[in-house]
DNA sequence: TTGAAAGCGCTAACAT
DNA sequence: ATGTTAGCGCTTTCAA
């Protein structure tokens, strides 16, 4: 079976000795609808002074034709530039690190597609400072931003007031709840947590016991989500094991390896540990001093030259991931599309969750 | 922090006025070289009509502006279409139906990129059949072939003379080893296997006994590959557990049910099942007709409906599951970069694998 | 071997 | 309210 798709519409058949047929143009429409480029244009671009006779003629040639106006024509006579901000927390954890890196990395292919990226750091976990370089932003009169969310009405008036002007939002990795932004492009946080569940459960088997979970911190929702996500599961399926309230490590590795080290002096009977945020450094001394037998089973998020040894080690069990490059470039095919008001398919912004094994490392 | 990058070199500043700068042309280009559009265009392209001296002349040129073709304005100009012929399997597994439903999406939004995507259904694991297919595409002069590949000599010789003939071909979700395909988009399916060992020898714990292995056939790469890495981790990681052959049962639900059946018979003590091909259903019906106690666990790949009930009512444990939207995205945007021969980030290509808990399911 | 000029589909400045 | 015309950056005849 052979499916073919091209243009078969008798009214825009140019070419009559080859038979080839081309799609529909401006000019086709301004043909059909008996009138000049322009007013094509205007229709098109939704600019007034055209009576509203006229556009729906135009409307009319434009729907029997078939046409669809060709971006990259349009672009390139308008000799437009896609301006996306990025703002990130200037986090001193490796993931964060790593996203600058990444952003590096896309600004230089990104001009290929007539896009210009500039990035902001901001302290991580500050609201105010987010919403400030928001502000700045805007002043810059940027197409469109991307951001790593820190909740805060702060942060939700600066969306709204970049989406009043125009402003295409979008956030990544980290969501902003009840706010403007137009779009999320990042992993499901509470399903990441049911899965961290699903198999921090499964590992510790039918043993009994208590559960620590490591935070960063509650003002970002992702870790807000993996967290709900995870006890849902655990009361639902391993009500055996007991769930200690989060510690939270900030993201350091210093914080977290205290908070943790005092914990694992408190419990004797720590079977689990979920890390759904950053700091695995720490999370790996304050392990390997306590050095308990058995050891706790442990799964925690992005995979990093530690957790990656940690693995091996067989010290960490289970390490979730997102990928960041992949991340990216999602959010930047998303923010362009909503510039440029063109469809988005539902399935481009949500990213799958990678897990690791020791037996499965890259 | 700001990082802001913008043309800065001066040999190119147009608007002195504004202080604007942009990239550099053909026309700078060609002001620069001392010569004409055409001659800079001859250049640019490979075609052959200039002296040596001026050939230099404007490559020199071009190096001191830093010029960059711009591929857009390049291909309006043309007036290029990519035509790309798409070549799967017309297996009866919901796998395959689901791959030619996903093409159908993308053809339609391809058409913005310029792309037009044609299919070809060929008989599962015929060789001959995907050559034939393949010699078919050549002919009509298409100019990219993506495949999902069957292991054998003719198929590598049809692809070895699409290559000669300048057409790019790209192996989606099973490779074709030792050929001339210039990329393979599709998870790492030894990797797969592993992830499937690591899981499924956990989930059976501490417990002795067989494990049945149910794949498709060995004449695709991707059923070898997740066998091969699914062995390696169960030998150096699970000793304890005894691997018995695989059965082949051709992707097929009744096939898959009368052989594992047949197996179930045999054996009393299978405490756990790897399906690493199609055909689930027929898994599920001889596992419900078998009604073994304990259940063995079950790891399999693909989320189907029939998959995902199966998770949701406990008789499958995980499920392995590519995401073929991302695939064959990612298989055009690759194949379209080939044909430019633009630098193809290696990232691209590699699909990662998703798994599914009941606990996970989306 | 080189160059001048027209045109791809769309937009925008400048007429009417 | 509508039309004419000159580009955007690149390719492609057709001349020289």
């Amino acid at each position: 079976m052979s499916i073919a798709r091209r243009w078969s519409n008798p009214d825009i058949m140019k070419t009559k000795e080859t038979g080839q047929m081309s799609r529909p143009t401006v000019h086709d429409v301004a043909r059909v609808a008996k009138v000049s480029l322009s007013t094509v244009d205007r229709v098109l671009n939704g600019r007034d002074g055209v009576r509203a006779t006229t556009q729906e003629r135009v409307r009319a040639a434009m729907k029997q034709l078939g046409y669809e106006r060709d971006l990259m024509a349009a672009n390139l006579s308008r000799k437009r530039i896609y301006d996306i901000h990025f703002v990130i927390p200037d986090g001193p954890n490796s993931f964060m690190r790593n996203l600058a890196a990444e952003l590096e990395t896309h600004a230089r292919i990104a001009l290929r597609d007539r896009t210009e990226i500039t990035v902001s750091l901001v302290p991580p976990f500050d609201g105010r400072a987010l919403a400030a370089a928001l502000r700045r932003a805007k002043e810059a009169g940027v197409d469109g931003v991307v951001m790593v969310a820190t909740e805060s009405a702060e942060v939700r008036q600066a969306v709204s007031e970049l989406r009043a002007a125009g402003i295409q939002v979008v956030t990544l990795i980290s969501d902003l709840s009840a706010s403007a932004r137009a779009h999320f492009v990042g992993i499901d946080n509470v399903s990441a947590g049911r899965t961290a569940a699903g198999l921090l459960g499964r590992f510790c088997a039918d043993r009994r016991g208590r559960i620590a979970i490591v935070a960063g911190s509650m003002l970002v929702r992702d870790h807000v989500e993996r967290r709900l996500g995870f006890e849902q599961v655990m009361h639902a399926e391993f009500p055996d094991l007991d769930l200690l309230p989060p510690i939270e490590g900030g993201d350091e590795a210093a914080r977290v390896e205290a908070l943790l080290s005092d914990v694992l002096r408190k419990h004797d009977d720590i079977i689990g540990i979920y890390s759904l945020g950053g700091g695995n450094r720490g999370l790996r001394g304050a392990l390997d001093r306590a050095g308990a037998v058995p050891r706790p089973m442990v799964v925690v998020h992005e995979l990093t030259d530690q957790s990656r040894v940690a693995l091996q080690d067989g010290v960490f069990d289970a390490v979730l991931q997102q990928d960041i490059h992949r991340e990216v470039a999602s959010a930047l095919v998303i923010i362009r599309s909503l510039i440029e008001a063109v469809p988005i398919d539902a399935r481009t912004g949500l990213v799958h969750i990678e897990i690791f094994l020791r037996d499965n490392l890259p």
